[in-house]
DNA sequence: TCTATATTTCTAGAATTATAGAAATGATTG
DNA sequence: CAATCATTTCTATAATTCTAGAAATATAGA
């Protein structure tokens, strides 16, 4: 596990506003579709404003939640592209992946410490 | 979900040095023991000491392992108890659930926005 | 009780982060 | 091309967090 990877993915989600964020675009990004070519896609996402009403109540856009959204795009968490006058944003599904491998995968952590020592209590 | 309690179990996992103990201890709790009335109890842990060697190569205890160590547990993802001289560490499995289906899980976030000034871009 | 061991708390300074308003950028429409 | 809409970047400030050393606490053993 890439504790350099993975610490600023958690970091990212530390934050109350950010999680709400994550949260919101979980859902958005639940419906895939697969193209022609079997390529899965989500069929749609969330602008910036409407991540921002989902999240303050209010569709006007502050530099806060444009703040936050960068953390959460720095963390590799989540992505954005333009449409039009539109940012789409959608959460990365494989950084979920990571995450949740992170908190449910054995033995890859512990038995790593190269020093001799750490007994076991007795 | 609630926002106020996993944020901050995020926010815990998101230094690099709090996330190395976390992952130390998961290991170090990956074995259970079912007593006679049938509880499921991990049968180990580790003490501070072990927890500062895996995480700093040297079994001494600085102010900041032990300072990272009082993070996790106020965010409630690792539990202390004293053996003698000793404090055993170990992770709260509960907790690790939790953030798991934060994860994982579907429909409880985004549907639950109260305004309906989010609709989906054309 | 004195000493040693294990761990935590206190304190202060340096670094990082969150917030908000103003200005800037990019795309569309008239 | 001017106006407008959507979003980001810049800037400053307030707040939080990390770190490390010194002092304090808790337990066990001589």
């Amino acid at each position: 596990m890439e504790i350099n990877l993975i610490a600023p993915m958690f970091k990212a989600l530390g934050d109350p506003t950010r999680l709400k964020i994550f949260q919101m675009l979980r859902e958005c990004g639940a419906q895939v579709t697969v193209d022609e070519s079997g390529e899965v896609r989500p069929i749609q996402g969330a602008t910036v404003g409407e991540v921002c009403c989902s999240v303050t109540g209010d569709a006007h856009v502050t530099s806060t939640i444009s703040f936050h959204l960068k953390e959460l795009r720095n963390a590799d968490l989540v992505t954005s592209e333009r449409r039009g006058k539109h940012m789409i944003c959608r959460i990365n599904p494989v950084a979920v992946d990571l995450l949740v491998k992170s908190l449910t995968s054995r033995c890859d952590g512990c038995a790593g410490a190269e020093t001799s020592c750490c007994e076991q209590p007795e």
